[in-house]
DNA sequence: ATGTCTATCGAACGAACGTTCGGTAACTTT
DNA sequence: AAAGTTACCGAACGTTCGTTCGATAGACAT
């Protein structure tokens, strides 16, 4: 019930039933604007404290409003969560297809997923930080559609590995891959730390090496006996 | 400060400040049992709703115990954390190290690694989501005590990794290569479903396959040159 | 039989929570 | 100048939270 207006304040103004704005759209983007800094406060916060730690208090006091004054901008706190996810999801995915966009090979295409994803992570950790780790917090409708452009996410990604295992004429378990890939570069928000770790581009380079090296080298036989099997 | 009484009540009970116990150590062990059914339960609550989300009256429901009853067992929600954090951890560690203990080569010392992390956790998966997800919740005392066996665990694979790497005369970042494989084999809990996937034995199989061919291949020429560098 | 210890409970406490209400001051449109 | 809209605020509401208090009933020791 709630997604309906959550939809209807994030999809262009034009749809919903209100009367045609007859002001300057100015005042839209300096709501949007001053919505926006709020949402950059709100993703520190559930970044530092998890969305259930965090309070509305605690948004009140990093922005200077008062608690009310808040509600004029969404409609609860879970709204707010589902707006830091949806976005900060939207966001990567659409620079993701840009950089897809012209031809490249199959390995290509994979590091570029690589990086495309660091780089972002990197650049955003907050909010990526709460949209990897609140992931199953949201419920309902609002869940189920950052659910949905997860699973879109997740598709690229299968895509472009089964275009790499068809390419190479290997064989190996696409969802096995993605999602150790996933694994490996998702889990950096527990442990990058930019003042030793390098760069995204380094770090996409390195991981990208261990990661497609596994995928692409031919089973060498085992050294050892692998334990006891058959 | 609580620490104190958490060490006292968790190491053993012959060091405290107490009279000595009379009474055959069968009640010990009751209320140790029944402690530990509590954790239990607590496990799969924080799992389920995360620990902040979680309320001690969901434990009473669900244990069937009044909320005062429970603070019989332990003195703080926080405590309830700390336990099951501390004894998983202990408890993954100790196998693995019982696994290690014979000798054998350095790549099925990795694979040891693997099976025994993927083993433990798939079949502990409420308690091992708990000291995944909650990695940060415990401040102060408690939360470093756990964060030490958390750098002992890293610090046994981290060895084992530069032990490899010096067998196969090899150059690598070890530390890259760690976190990347914590990334794989930790991230699991956010998709793993016995129903279509594999058992722990086949997965890490499969995932020892891709990391350790992803750490060992040389480094083979690039196909296609990576992008523009120097 | 009496006193101590263990396990448990109902009821309550104060704090913190998300959210709402009624108002106000500034700005826009008429 | 009047009317309407937007952007905010102080104060409160009802709920839920972690935790504590005082009591009780059984088990065990003396």
């Amino acid at each position: 019930m709630a997604l309906a207006t959550i939809e209807s304040r994030t999809e262009g103004a034009a749809a919903d039933g209100r009367k045609p704005r007859r002001k300057s759209d100015l005042l839209d983007t300096r709501f949007d604007r001053r919505l926006a800094t709020l949402l950059e406060h709100a993703a520190r916060i559930f970044c530092e404290k998890g969305y259930e730690g965090a309070s509305m208090r605690d948004l009140s006091r990093a922005t200077g409003m008062s608690l009310a004054g808040l509600y004029h901008y969404f409609e609860s706190k879970e709204e707010l969560l589902y707006l830091i996810q949806k976005h900060t999801f939207r966001t990567i995915i659409d620079q993701l297809k840009v950089k897809l966009e012209g031809p490249s090979g199959a390995e290509d295409r994979v590091r570029t997923f690589i990086e495309n994803h660091l780089e972002y992570f990197l650049a955003n950790k907050e909010a990526m930080k709460v949209l990897t780790h609140e992931d199953e917090t949201l419920k309902n409708a609002a869940g189920a559609e950052v659910r949905a452009i997860k699973r879109e996410y997740y598709g690229i990604c299968l895509d472009l590995l089964e275009d790499l295992r068809r390419a190479e004429g290997l064989q190996f378990s696409s969802r096995l891959a993605v999602l150790s890939l996933f694994g490996m570069i998702n889990w950096i928000y527990t442990w990058h730390n930019p003042r030793v770790d390098a760069d995204a581009r380094v770090m996409a380079r390195q991981m990208g090496d261990i990661f497609l090296r596994g995928v692409l080298s031919p089973s060498r036989p085992q050294r050892k006996s692998l334990r006891a099997k058959s």
